[in-house]
DNA sequence: TCGTGAAGCGGATGATCTATCCGGTTCACC
DNA sequence: GGTGAACCGGATAGATCATCCGCTTCACGA
């Protein structure tokens, strides 16, 4: 087996780190590569489509939620994890804008993130299963719609300054209680 | 002075009714011209951006939404009046998708959209101080906030199906209560 | 250390898309 | 009808996208 050859590692941390400052929504794969400091064919090798890009951006922040949202399931309180849970779910999508993108995306994806998208969702039902059992959540509410509404909120959260989110998040809490 | 000409009438109707049966995101003013069967040039002289053609395809919507708000405010009852209100909102919002962008966006407004959207925000807040003076609503909500909110619930509806939108303002409407 | 070739690099470039501009036409008014 | 102001349309200049291929670099083996 080939060991990576460095001028490989060293141009995608290059794009990576160009990529990291610009907006996710509308990202060009041309001004990247003029960041960058590499040839566009280069960022396009690395990353066939924008939405590759910003994957790759992603991943790491998909990652730390699995491993929050993990933490927050191991909760013994059914209620105080489901709302860690969604706390943490907002303040990473609202930290990395390009994660809802990935979180809803059905294709494009790799194994790694595939699987994490997947135990992200199991968990989520199973912190649910575990409220609706203690009776503090609505009966309506699957791991799905909650995801689409944690997608709204950010949207939400976004329109307003910093100060909204508390008060957005509480309404979500509040919201979806029996 | 002088009566509109009759091909001006025409030629702004063609574009808005082909421009209405595509998607308001991404809107290719080419495509509009293509399918109304119209040059470019004529579509860029009556609408000289996108936003402009997407606000003038929702000032329809937003002037029922206008008239509804109206109708919600005077109900009697200070929780049903905002109630229905947020309900006719949301409704319209997913009726005509371009509607969310004409009432966050802060120019290149026609004098009709600005004052629609002045009055809308104006009886929003009404019925919000009526509510709170009652003590069915949280405090901390304000008409934007509120407005927010609904945009965000309608950017959950869309990711789900049908079916949502009920329990998806369900929870809005249980959250935002005192 | 050096030769080798597989893999990567980059940017020139054709394809595609955007938006303007102006010669020719239409329409309302007289 | 005659008139000219306003409008029409699409050719096209300009901007952007994404590929392709000749040149370079790097890891590995000898």
């Amino acid at each position: 087996m080939a060991e990576a050859r460095s001028d490989v590692v060293r141009n995608r941390g290059r794009i990576l780190d160009a990529a990291r400052g610009l907006p996710r929504d509308g990202l060009r794969l041309n001004d990247v590569a003029r960041l960058a400091e590499v040839g566009v064919g280069t960022v396009y090798r690395h990353f066939p489509t924008a939405h590759a890009l910003v994957e790759a951006l992603a991943t790491d922040t998909l990652l730390r939620m699995r491993d929050l949202t993990r933490a927050a399931a191991s909760d013994p309180d059914p209620a105080t994890a489901l709302e860690s849970l969604i706390a943490a779910a907002l303040d990473l999508q609202l930290e990395e804008g390009g994660l809802q993108t990935v979180l809803l995306s059905g294709e494009d994806e790799s194994d790694e993130v595939r699987e994490a998208k997947a135990e992200l969702l199991t968990t989520w039902h199973a912190v649910l299963e575990r409220a609706r059992a203690a009776g503090v959540v609505r009966e309506d509410i699957d791991a799905t719609r909650l995801q689409h509404l944690v997608c709204g909120l950010e949207h939400a959260a976004r329109l307003g300054g910093t100060d909204d989110r508390d008060v957005l998040l509480g309404v979500l809490l509040r919201g979806i209680r029996a």
